[in-house]
DNA sequence: AGTTATTAGTTGCATTTACAACTTTATTAT
DNA sequence: ATAATAAAGTTGTAAATGCAACTAATAACT
């Protein structure tokens, strides 16, 4: 236990939202990693399969609004996802560009599995928050992606409001 | 207009801690890009630099530590920042393989630019918390921090209990 | 209908970042 | 003092992602 660390200072924590956020997210990717190798799937994936299966056949535009990402990383991401055989594309009969995304039943298979992780973490990483504080963190966290989105993807009247609901 | 969201529903989005915190990451960092790309410094050096110029003439292991990241993301960033003419590596007198890193007049020139640009975002993105929201937001994410760091990094005696002080 | 603008996806390229294996130097243990 | 360990950094490799530029197809406009 040697190293030189007397003059380092506590601060630069309190005020940057930013910083531990990505902190965080960091080591959710390393978690997820680690829980997912088996399964051949990488973090990069989870969130798109997950929302997959709860919106079988949307299209790669779909995807990206809802994940606020990327296109050229969805498609990249999608094609991961085709290779290891998780989802599949099909030609949308109404829209010669676009492609109808499915999950398969191996996508399907392993639901449960990624749930629990997902929900692994969750529930750890929030174990010292008070009673329904966890709640009020992620609405929040809600609250900041809406400003965020419009901060750095301000498009004039774009459709991101979260439409659908079905069901 | 057209495209098909008829079908999409409005959940996978209340349970899961890790997806919200990963689309906030990366949503930050493309502000940060673009809005430090003028000083031609990048997202991923901002953590290191802001720590250095808090902590100046740390080693390696010491901005590891503090960023909980792995030492070989840190060396390539150093090397980025030293490329650029932010910081400087010295050796260490007192251990051969390790460095001290510490800032340059160019670094200290920008710090700041770089402080308000975190400022504008973080408070862009709470400007609809409740009062005091704020704090308490940053003080559960710290919570959560150190949980995640248990989980993912969890050796047996870590100091990254947050030594220092020096106030 | 014909031209123009938009939209769905893809590809090249660059950044951020982790893991494993390696080098060099310092520490510990014998 | 030696040998075995551990620690500080580096490098190869790969995943996750964003941006710009491109193709192909649909929608809009005249």
């Amino acid at each position: 236990m040697t190293s030189n660390h007397k003059t380092l200072k506590k601060q630069d924590r309190s005020s940057s939202i930013g910083r531990p956020i990505g902190m965080l997210h960091r080591l959710w990717q390393v978690y997820m990693d680690r829980a997912l190798a088996p399964l051949g799937i990488g973090s990069g994936q989870i969130p798109i399969l997950m929302f997959l299966l709860r919106n079988d056949g949307v299209n790669q535009v779909d995807i990206v609004r809802h994940l606020r990402a990327d296109k050229s990383s969805i498609a990249r991401t999608i094609r991961r996802l085709v290779e290891e055989d998780y989802i599949k594309r099909r030609p949308c009969t109404e829209d010669a560009r676009a492609y109808r995304i499915v999950v398969t039943a191996k996508g399907r298979a392993i639901e449960g599995r990624v749930h629990a992780v997902l929900d692994s973490w969750s529930e750890a990483v929030t174990q010292d928050l008070a009673a329904g504080e966890r709640e009020l963190l992620v609405r929040m966290l809600e609250a900041m992606i809406l400003q965020a989105h419009d901060l750095v993807r301000c498009r004039p009247e774009d459709d991101c409001a979260d439409e659908e609901v079905e069901a």
